[in-house]
DNA sequence: CCTTTGTGCTTCGTAATTTGCAGCACCATA
DNA sequence: TATGGTGCTGCAAATTACGAAGCACAAAGG
C-alpha cells in the first residue's frame, strides 16, 4: 500500500537500527529515506528517532508512534481481508503464536482440517515460549497466541481458557511405569528433566516443589520436547509435558502418566489476542475453531488414554 | 499529514457524494481526485465506490474501508496528543457529543474547569440527541459523549452512568408550585410541552405514560429547552427537564420540582465512548473530571435544591 | 426531441516532488 | 592517527502527480 510506504520505512529503520542498513533492507538509498524521516518527522512534529553514534533508535514519542503504526498497518490487512470474504473468497492470513506443546500434533491437525474447508488461506506459526508469544501479540506479529500460563493477562482478550495436567513421560519400562496415579515425589525420586525457567510447565513445577521439603535436582534442562521424548528413553529418567503434546495412543516406547493435581497445579492453556483488536474473517474462524476443539478436549483426553492402556 | 491525504480524499468523496464536488471542498481538479481513487482502487484491489448517474456512492466494501480510515485518523491524532502530552505541552482538543439539557450550565462549567488548568486544550461540542450521538461516537466525530438513556449500548464503553429524576418546570405563580412533591397525573391535568420522541426525555415519559390510564396530551411539542423555558411563563403550562439542565437556585421566574420515581423512572446520564478506543489524552482527562463531577453531582443537587426555597 | 447540466473518466504537456550520487561533518574504535 | 561506521545535505535526473481540456454518458428541462 502506498500510503503506507512511510510507515513501513520508519518500521524498518526500528528493526535495524540504523537508517543505512533499513535503506539497503528496503532497496531505497539512505539518503532518500533520511528525508523521508526527517519530513515525518517535521510534519509529526515531533522526532521520532534518537540520533546516536552508530546508528538510531526510537524515543518515546517514536514507542508510541511504532505503536500506532503497526496496528494500522494490521487493521488494514483486516479490511482488505473482510472484503475479500464478502466478495465470496474466503481468503486471508492467520499468524499465530503457540507453546512448544502445542506444536507436534494439535495444532498441524487443526490446521490441516481448517484448510481443508477454507484452502487459500494460508497460516504463519510461531513457537514461542509464554514472554515472547505475547510480545509478538503486541507487535501485531501474530494474530492470535495459544499458550500455557500466560504471564501478562492485563493487555489482551482472552478467547477461552481451559486446563491440562502435566504428565510424566518415560521409557515404557521405567519403575513408575506400573503405578497409575503419580506423585511428584515419586518423580523426583528418580532422575528427572525439566524445560527451563521461561516455559509455561517449569513454572508449575516450580510452584509444586516450593511448597515441598523434596526439592528439584533437575540432571538435565532442555527447551526441546524432542530432547526430553529420547533423553527418557536413554536414562531411566521422567520428563514433563502437557498431554496436548503427547500421543497418548500412539508411541509404544513411552509411558504417560497424569500427576495428581494436589501435587503439581493443572495449566492453563490460554488462547488470546490484542485487547480490543478486531480480527480478520480467516483468523476469526480459526479461533472460533480452535476454540471449539479445545472445548472437546478433555473428553477426548480420556478416550485417547483409555486407549492407551 | 501527508500520508493520510488519499484517506481524506476519499472521506470527502464520500461525504460529498460525487467526485466533483469532493475535489472543489479539498481545492484539487476533479482528474487528480478520479486518479487517486481510481489508483487506491487498484492497489487495494477491490473497487471502493459504486458509479452511478450523478455521483458515486460507498460499497459495502468502502463501508468497511471508511470505518478504519475515521479509525486511523482518530488514532493518529491520539498519538499526537500522548506525545504532546510527554512533552510537556499538555495540549489537545476534546471533542464531545452531549444530551440539550447538558449543554446550558453543566457543560460550559466543566469545560472552563478544565481549561482553567490546561488553557491550550481545544473543545468541540455538539448537542445531539440521543441516536445522533452515538452516531458521532461511530462516525469517530466525537470522541465522548454525554447522553440520557443512551439505545444501544453494545458498540460502546460505558464509563460512567448515574441517575437524575425528571423535575416538572413551571412559573412561579403555578397553582402547582405550592406542592412539595409532585405526581405525574397532576402535571398532565395542566396544559403541558414535551420534547419529540427522540429525546431522552419524552421517553422516559412515555414509558411513564403507557401504565396510566391517564393519557399525554402535549399542548407542544418542541426539541428547544429554551422554547419551553419561556413558554411556560406565558401559559400556566407544565414543562419537564433534568435538574442538570436547570439552574435550580438562581431563577426567579420559574419553578423546579421532582417528579417521584414511581411515576416516571429515573433517566441515565451515561458517559460513554466508542468501544475498544484508546482515547487521547486531554479526552482522557477531560472524562475523568466529568465522571468525578457526576458522581458528586447528586449531594449538589440537594445542596442547590434546598437553596431555592 | 433536443438542449442543458451534471456525472466519471481519459489524454497530454507541464509542474512538483522524490530519488540517487557524491560528499561532508562527526564519532568511536583500532 | 587511520578507519569504518553513522546521519545529513546540494544538485541534477527521474519519477510522479497535477491541471486544463475534452469525451461519452445519463438524467432532467423546455
Amino acid at each position: 500500500m502506498k500510503h503506507l510506504q512511510t510507515l513501513k520505512l520508519i518500521d524498518a529503520v526500528n528493526k535495524a537500527g540504523s537508517i543505512r542498513k533499513a535503506a539497503e533492507d528496503m532497496n531505497i538509498t539512505s539518503s532518500a529515506l533520511n528525508r523521508r524521516i526527517l519530513g515525518f518527522e517535521e510534519e509529526f512534529g515531533a522526532p521520532i528517532f534518537e540520533r546516536l553514534h552508530g546508528g538510531v533508535r526510537l524515543n518515546p514519542a517514536g514507542e508510541l508512534l511504532i505503536q500506532h503504526i503497526r496496528g494500522q498497518i494490521a487493521d488494514l490487512e483486516r479490511v482488505r481481508s473482510q472484503v475479500a470474504d464478502l466478495s465470496g473468497l474466503r481468503r486471508g492470513h492467520v499468524s499465530i503464536a503457540c507453546s512448544q506443546a502445542i506444536q507436534p500434533y494439535f495444532m498441524p491437525a487443526q490446521i490441516a482440517a481448517y484448510r481443508a474447508e477454507h484452502p487459500s488461506v494460508s497460516f504463519s506459526v510461531h513457537v514461542r515460549d509464554r514472554d515472547a508469544a505475547e510480545e509478538d501479540l503486541r507487535a501485531f506479529e501474530s494474530d492470535l497466541a495459544l499458550v500455557f500460563e500466560p504471564v501478562h493477562l492485563g493487555d489482551f482478550d482472552v478467547l477461552l481458557s481451559v486446563e491440562q495436567p502435566v504428565y510424566a513421560v518415560m521409557a515404557r519400562d521405567h519403575p513408575l511405569a506400573a503405578k497409575e496415579k503419580l506423585r511428584l515425589r515419586d518423580c523426583l525420586g528418580f532422575p528427572h528433566i525439566v524445560p527451563p525457567k521461561r516455559i509455561g510447565i517449569r513454572y508449575l513445577l516450580d510452584l509444586a516443589v516450593a511448597s515441598m521439603s523434596q526439592k528439584m535436582e533437575p540432571t538435565a534442562e532442555a527447551d526441546s520436547f524432542e530432547f526430553m521424548r529420547h533423553y527418557v528413553q536413554q536414562e531411566a529418567a521422567v520428563g514433563f509435558q502437557f498431554p496436548i503434546g503427547l500421543n497418548l495412543s500412539g508411541d509404544d516406547r513411552l509411558t504417560f502418566r497424569p500427576l495428581a493435581k494436589e501435587d503439581v497445579p493443572y495449566g492453563n492453556l490460554t488462547l488470546m489476542q490484542m485487547r480490543g483488536r478486531t480480527l480478520s474473517v480467516a483468523s476469526a474462524r480459526f479461533a472460533n475453531q480452535l476454540a471449539a476443539a479445545l472445548n472437546s478436549l478433555p473428553n477426548e483426553l480420556i478416550r485417547l488414554a483409555r486407549q492407551s492402556r
